[in-house]
RNA sequence: GGGGCUGUGGGGUAGCCUGGUAGCCUUAGAGGUUUGGGACCUCUCGACCCCGGUUCAAAUCCGGGCAGCCCCA
């Protein structure tokens, strides 16, 4: 390997250090860089044009299940962060305060918001009065801060990130369920379709379930440093919060019942997925559909023929408009070009030379392929859209792969260590109890109950991994961020 | 939560043990010759994480802080 043409790229391997690999993809790639603050980030331009490219998508798909955006304070006065006991339990370690305004006490500390439950629902109680007031299915697009103690990772734990969250309020539990789960499809169109991320969507256990809620379920990931990422969920919270801030209505007998209330979210953790996921010891793989500028071309000048390849290079770009391409036409050699943009992460590469001017042709690099091909001109227009479906294609399978070969089944305590221990996903028989789950991390070192198993496997007559006392149902851990 | 390691121009590093001139590679900027996988030459800009202590003198030694990485819980 040759040291001096490293330096400019990635020097730490994905298989080898996975941390380090990713620290310097994030900070070569110019997704991400530190600040004075630990645990908070700056997202650049490179990766924030795609959280807004996420926004964007999922705004659309939103639009289609009755959701509207719209924005609440920043702060939550104390007193109404602790009106939902489970809620404020689950936060309280990790809320940031203000506590001073220049010189000036306040006489109330105010929380900066680790979601917005507490400021969002007294405003639904006097919003909603009737039957016709509902459903209510409000989103904001926003931040939120906890403070972490543990070491933070870029995108995966940092104490300030960006997300949605959607307060949804219904008449009944059926069409609360109806709802939260068609918010988790229009999310796995983002997810899937778009960021190529593969997951098992299933149901959280009472012990991991979100703060207030009556039950979780989340999509989950497999990153190849035998992390589990937990994506976008679906908190069903019953009556939970109804109860806590007044939240009634008169239905159609005239009878006052209570709310019943979803929230879901998707979060900018799902970049850091989407980044770690698909990308290789060059840089950054990003899926063709969220990648902002799909195409660069590079020129392959030889003295004399300069401007003859640059027109045809330019001509070419036009062509490809729609494809948002760049054009380097700096006086760089190829070779540093080609190695920037595969750092960069575009998925596709056009060279055009000499050679090909006069074969009428392009040659042509896929990110995630080694080979290079030939394509006609003409054909161009109508081929790249096919080779940008095949590398979306492709990333989501080999991802997908990779979540079905790090799963693992057994009911022998040993052997499950030894599963986690090679970082895998386990499947075991479990007793539904937050004693056993905590015996189960330190047995383990750290491996935690995932969701429940969403199909249901028949756990007659098995005992639980942890207790030897009869099982309540098969769950999938791992080591999450 | 516990332990270990590390912090030097934008990136990668040497120097630290044994205190005294901050060296190298690269990027960036300028000019020239080049251009089919990180070209070459010349010139230029640019750094000792922060606070305190010891000392005639601190990147170097000591204390504290902050930050990052690794391992364990």
């Amino acid at each position: 390997m040759d040291e001096k043409k490293s330096q400019e790229g990635l020097i730490a391997k994905k298989n080898e250090n996975f941390t380090e690999w990713f620290t310097q993809l994030m900070i070569k790639s110019k997704l991400a860089d530190y600040t004075d603050i630990s645990g908070c980030i700056v997202l650049r331009p490179a990766s924030y044009s795609i959280w807004e490219k996420i926004i964007e998508e999922t705004n659309k798909e939103f639009k289609k299940i009755g959701v509207e955006n719209g924005y609440f304070p920043l702060f939550i006065p104390e007193k109404l962060l602790s009106k939902e006991e489970d809620h404020v339990k689950g936060f309280a370690p990790e809320v940031a305060w203000v506590t001073q305004a220049g010189k000036t006490k306040l006489n109330e500390r105010l929380a900066v918001r680790p979601t917005s439950e507490a400021i969002i629902y007294p405003s639904y109680s006097k919003w909603i009065r009737s039957w016709r007031d509902l459903p209510l299915i409000f989103n904001q697009w926003c931040n939120v801060v906890r403070w972490e103690f543990n070491n933070p990772v870029p995108f995966f734990r940092t104490r300030e990130f960006l997300w949605n969250e959607i307060h949804s309020v219904f008449s009944t539990k059926e069409e609360a369920i109806i709802h939260g789960e068609k918010v988790i499809k229009a999310y796995n169109k983002i997810t899937e379709g778009l960021m190529a991320i593969p997951g098992i969507y299933g149901q959280k256990t009472e012990n991991e379930k979100f703060a207030g809620a009556v039950f979780t379920k989340k999509v989950h990931t497999y990153l190849q440093n035998g992390r589990v990422i937990e994506g976008v969920c679906f908190h069903y919270d019953g009556e939970n919060f109804a109860k806590a801030y007044g939240i009634k209505f008169q239905d159609k007998n005239g009878e006052e019942k209570y709310t019943h209330q979803n929230t879901h979210a998707i979060t900018t953790r799902m970049l850091g997925t989407m980044f770690a996921l698909h990308s290789d010891d060059k840089g950054l793989v990003i899926p063709p559909k969220m990648a902002t500028n799909k195409i660069v071309i590079i020129p392959l000048i030889f003295k004399g023929k300069e401007k003859e390849v640059l027109e045809k290079s330019r001509e070419i770009k036009k062509m490809l408009s729609k494809f948002n391409p760049i054009l380097d036409e700096t006086e760089n050699s190829p070779g540093r070009k080609f190695a920037q943009y595969e750092l960069n992460g575009i998925p596709i590469r056009i060279e055009i030379g000499p050679k090909e001017i006069e074969k009428k042709e392009v040659g042509i690099k896929l990110r995630n392929e080694k080979e290079k091909i030939k394509i006609k001109e003409h054909d161009l227009l109508k081929k790249i859209p096919d080779l940008l479906e095949k590398m979306q294609k492709t990333l989501y399978e080999n991802a997908k792969k990779i979540l079905e070969e790090n799963q693992k089944k057994t009911d022998k305590k040993s052997e499950m260590i030894k599963f986690v221990n090679e970082k895998q996903i386990v499947k075991i028989p479990l007793k539904n109890s937050v004693e056993v789950e905590e015996n189960l991390k330190s047995e383990t070192g750290g491996a935690k109950v995932l969701f429940i198993d969403p199909k249901n496997e028949s756990i007659e007559g098995k005992k639980c991994i942890i207790s030897g006392e009869p099982a309540d149902y098969w769950v999938y851990i791992g080591k999450t961020y």
